[in-house]
DNA sequence: AAAAAAATTAAACACTTGTTTAAATTAAAC
DNA sequence: GTTTAATTTAAACAAGTGTTTAATTTTTTT
């Protein structure tokens, strides 16, 4: 009567095969849910839209995901899962602190460049005081990147590389935040570099915006004053 | 049965009198709603909300001002119209170009700082594409800034001291969005500069942030490469 | 003080919202 | 093939939405 634990193999952009908790129903909603989302809002998107737009019937949010609020939750659980994992198969590369942080960053860049809507509703939605509640999986999400970020850190501080007074906490929001500004000014960068094309916009963003946050965060971690 | 257009005189901060178009109830429901619209969005904002914190009848707002748009409309023009008059006085006075173009950075920066509620929502509302139609009175205004900016660099152009191959209309994205960025995180910088209090904040957004801002403009247009 | 205009109110309007129900259909298990 | 479970459906639900109405109160004008 209620099934919710379907498991299924999903393919990332990188062929690395990751398990999913969703079937392809709840991911056709997932989807569609994502794009209005992003479009409109949470509370400008009504349950008969997302219902009308992905062609099932009204009861099946519910049906599947219990409530709109949760769907939104599910949502979160669905685009960020996969990043845990990720970020643990980074932490057991064999590879020097500063090139863990540099593969990092271009991990985070990518991710984020590539699900552009879920960030954006994460960006819209939470930071207006009416969500704080649901954040709880994205809280938690966020805790466990910046214990992988921890580690790496002070394994550099170890050797010696990194500096030791460093705010650990305050380095993802930057790497984050310099992207976000850019993106979210995305006309105005468009005009300004020239960047006619969506490919030449994206290609800017994987090569020169990357390598600027990286060479950013290598310089907040190894500077002397 | 329908008055809309009671004239009074406001002081603003600097105590430069200006008129506004609206009565000291249209003042009141503008108010609540530019708080309520930055708490919860306006699809979160219900009119029956607004009327209860405003303690009104709900009938009031649309008799003041005719619908739920028309009040976000109205609330944008509220909020906006005086700064117009102040470029203008800003253009007319006798000063250098550079010292105009670091009083519009100035000006602007205060303006946004003290007036946060309604930039939160214009930031929010219309970079949603929901709310695309809204903008009209806002884009008018742009606009106009855009105008004075302009009337100021090519004055500087003129006399020589500043470049004739800047484009104009990406130097008011670049005041805004540094300020923009900075105020987003205000959790991350509060945190990093170790801007314990308010006063703290914002007398380093009056002081440092906008003069980074100015040197940056100021950089970009003097500068020769 | 009387008349006209403006402001305010409670009630109702028609519509949309998220969610639930109970029946019907489809798929899976035996 | 029958039974059981999972899925899908249309309909209804109660609550909330923006807006309008028509009557009432308050204010202004004469």
């Amino acid at each position: 009567m209620f099934k919710l634990n379907t498991c299924l193999v999903l393919f990332n952009k990188n062929s690395i095969p990751l398990k999913s908790n969703f079937n392809d129903k709840q991911i056709l909603i997932l989807e569609v849910a994502e794009t209005l989302f992003a479009e409109k809002g949470f509370d400008g998107t009504s349950i008969r839209n997302i219902a009308k737009v992905a062609k099932i019937n009204i009861a099946m949010v519910s049906y599947y995901f219990g409530s709109k609020e949760r769907l939104l939750e599910s949502l979160i659980v669905y685009r960020t899962s996969d990043l845990k994992n990720q970020l643990d198969n980074l932490l057991n590369e064999e590879l020097e602190p500063i090139d863990k942080i540099n593969k990092l960053i271009e991990l985070y860049i990518n991710r984020i460049n590539s699900n552009r809507g879920i960030y954006r509703i994460l960006h819209f939605e939470f930071t207006s005081k009416k969500r704080e509640q649901n954040l709880q999986a994205f809280s938690e999400l966020k805790k466990g990147n910046l214990k992988s970020l921890e580690a790496i850190i002070e394994e550099g501080q170890k050797k010696g590389i990194f500096r030791k007074d460093v705010i650990i906490p305050l380095i993802t929001p930057t790497i984050l935040g310099t992207f976000f500004h850019f993106h979210m000014n995305k006309p105005f960068f468009e005009n300004l570099l020239n960047l006619k094309t969506e490919d030449l916009y994206n290609n800017y963003i994987k090569t020169n915006l990357t390598k600027h946050i990286q060479q950013t965060i290598k310089a907040l971690l190894i500077y002397e004053s």
